[in-house]
DNA sequence: GTCTATACTAGGATAGAC
DNA sequence: GTCTATCCTAGTATAGAC
């Protein structure tokens, strides 16, 4: 476990979210019986993919200072102010993808063969950021926005996710290191950080501007230099 | 020679540069006598100097967009509209800030003693680049921003400081292909991207952020698994 | 070349009808 | 919950006096 490489925040309960699972009372005799969503809900549901479909390309292509809500309303193809039904703000907006997006590493990550060797896992892991990277689909967090940040560690589902997230990495990094495989000279969350770091590495935007390379073989480069390192052995 | 490895752009003269040094006439019988810069000339360049300290600062605390020209005027003591005499616009103040970290990098790879190995060579550059960026000096550049990328590509002194620059580095990348110290199977773009990138590199702050690593410790372990990678030898 | 005051615009957010 | 129309702040840039 290396979740204590994470600043615990207490996690206050999330404001609201837009689309929930009908909740029945549970005085309800039927109250284990989830209901199925009604067709307006799935309407409300595929409508609020749609928008964080948007969303993450555009945080991916520009970020998200350069993201303007103008753009993802007439994007999506629906008006400024119906966005703003779904989501209360554009740190909400950007949050929900951001939010799927871990969502989906983690599902990611459990079909990772168990039996697999910890490195093997680690870089599954690595090469499916860099994938989503070079198909434009990984939003970029511009670092050091402020009221974006506030509104992430406020997102009870996005810390939990993470969180998650590196608790399996870093098990499987304290394991590659001692059946030797990762040099244990570095601490465990410098490792953590360093595999984070390929799903924003400008390198591989680079080096597929440069259009000499397809994604296969800038993964693979970028793969050795991460691993492997620069130098020969 | 790599510099191929840049796209080449037409590079149009300079708008203007606003503290020229004095330029006389070539008819002047003095004209190969550099005129000593009067004090008021003295005065304007110390100034300019002043603005751009502030806005590299405010450049590497939170990048381009979320620097605003209100926040400069304020820090460096002046009125705003006093900053446009200077600098025709927000981007102008930035690309003044980026030529003269380009012109730094320039003079410090000249220091560096011309009989060290091709790789030490490489690991001072890349030193370099990280203790700027862990003392807070390094510009963050929001990567993908058009504006300012318009006015860089069109500034040439910015173009030709990059271009030397990635010679120098590119030409060391080749000689430590060619005596083995680095790995020829990545081609050496690649190599000059992965070095460059250390300017930027997240994992420099991340681990910065957990207070337990001095500077010297990070620099080491980014270097570490930089060039000799993630994996035991 | 410095200032104060102001113009102008982009962009986030809301009002209020349907 | 969707729309049109509007508000309002922040932020770039400029006018014009000294």
């Amino acid at each position: 476990m290396v979740s204590k490489i994470l600043t615990k925040t207490a996690s206050k309960p999330l404001a609201k979210n837009s689309v929930k699972t009908p909740r029945q009372s549970s005085a309800s005799p039927r109250a284990l019986v989830p209901k199925k969503p009604s067709f307006k809900q799935q309407m409300l549901a595929a409508r609020e993919q749609a928008i964080i479909d948007v969303v993450n390309r555009l945080l991916s292509e520009k970020g998200f200072e350069a993201m303007t809500v103008d753009e993802v309303a007439f994007d999506v193809g629906v008006a400024k102010a119906s966005l703003y039904k779904h989501f209360p703000s554009k740190e909400d907006l950007a949050a929900a993808a951001l939010v799927r997006m871990m969502e989906r590493a983690v599902a990611y990550l459990k079909e990772i063969p168990a039996g697999d060797a910890p490195v093997i896992k680690l870089k599954a892991a690595t090469r499916w950021m860099m994938q989503l990277k070079l198909r434009g689909e990984m939003p970029n967090l511009p670092s050091q926005n402020s009221t974006l940040r506030a509104t992430l560690i406020g997102n009870t589902t996005y810390i939990d996710a993470l969180m998650q997230i590196s608790d399996t990495l870093g098990d499987w990094i304290e394991a590659a290191q001692a059946n030797g495989q990762i040099r244990s000279e570095l601490p465990a969350v410098t490792v953590l950080y360093t595999l984070y770091a390929r799903a924003c590495d400008p390198v591989l935007e680079f080096l597929q501007a440069t259009g000499s390379y397809d994604n296969q073989q800038i993964m693979q480069m970028v793969e050795t230099s991460c691993f492997e390192g620069l130098l020969r052995r």
